[in-house]
DNA sequence: ACCTGAACACCGTTCAAGT
DNA sequence: ACCTGAACACCGTTCAAGT
């Protein structure tokens, strides 16, 4: 059992590193997060076993809610536009958090926690794929790992213009979605990726 | 007029720094550049004011060679194909290269060179579309801009399983491209982008 | 059991001293 | 004019000393 402070500074961490993270990106630094928290820095290493396993946590959490809104969205809205607001929603939690996009790439599906939560949001996109093939307005080879994958792309073609354009991403969100619709499909050259592809490219 | 051994030097750093930026990404470090190039750390900050001035040089390198790869493609190849084949180089530079992935989100626009170099690219972008567009391969509202943006869109999407599948990229060039056909086009919500977008997003 | 802050090995960058 | 390596301010991480 914790003790009161641990467990009142362990939420004050993931709240502060939560700020930072998402205004300034991976970049940041312990030191800043520790203060934002009002702890020492060492406290961060006492609760986190190493920074990455501080944004994991973080990453975890993100990854939970885009999963419950893709669990929402298959019961109460129709296949097509299911799956478009799923998308959008996976864009828009990178729009205004600096860092998810770069923990996509950068976090290893090594972590326990991660693969869990990663988990959850390919089942929920294949349960919302599967319905939108169903209905005849997704491509027939598309799965929900391609959909998972694909949550991030119209985001970070987007980044270098972001300044400039900031719903510059929609654009090419719009252009994916064109390209998983069945009158588009022409035969892809390679296979979709399967459960055993993401285990094994998180334990390298 | 440099100097003999400083030209030998320049050259010595910008050929270790391509081969250690490609195998470990952005993330080597300056000792390792200098190291590999048989000088001295000091000497790195006297031929390139910043990490980020040395990453630069290296990026307009590619940059160019892609460039060059396009305007070949437009003389020699038919618009169809040229285009495919264009973009298909860019995510193969990727793939074999670490840090090429990286610079394209997190080198700034800002600096002179990467600015030229990058004009020159969309240019041939611009070109090879225009053609493709003239031969109704691809959709009307696309733009050289879009084929610039979209050109490592693929290798960033398969990027988390390149460890166990590293041809998935393929898989969503493919996908990507289907959207630019134009059986598949649909209205885009926003315009495409414009060379001032380019312009002000660097300066900020 | 947990918090603290000094200490450590690194990093990018600067600069006085050499040639 | 350029090279060198010690020095600086930072970083993530460790850990002995406190409570």
């Amino acid at each position: 059992m914790p003790r009161a402070d641990a467990a009142r500074n362990r939420s004050l961490l993931i709240d502060a590193a939560s700020a930072e993270l998402s205004e300034h990106g991976l970049d940041v630094s312990i030191s800043r997060i520790a203060a934002r928290a009002g702890v020492a820095k060492g406290t961060v290493f006492n609760h986190f076993s190493s920074k990455e396993e501080l944004v994991s946590a973080i990453f975890c959490e993100q990854l939970g809610a885009l999963a419950a809104t893709g669990e929402t969205l298959l019961e109460h809205t129709d296949p097509r536009s299911a799956l478009q607001q799923f998308m959008t929603a996976g864009a828009e939690l990178q729009v205004n958090d600096r860092s998810f996009c770069e923990a996509v790439t950068a976090t290893s599906r090594a972590h326990p926690a991660v693969r869990a939560a990663s988990d959850r949001l390919a089942q929920a996109a294949e349960a919302l794929t599967a319905s939108a093939r169903q209905a005849g307005v997704v491509r027939a080879d598309v799965t929900g790992h391609d959909i998972v994958l694909l949550l991030g792309a119209a985001t970070w073609i987007a980044a270098p213009l972001a300044a400039a354009r900031s719903d510059l991403w929609r654009r090419y969100l719009h252009l994916i979605l064109d390209g998983l619709r069945p009158e588009a499909a022409h035969e892809l050259p390679v296979a979709a990726p399967t459960n055993e592809d993401f285990a094994t490219a998180a334990t390298r």
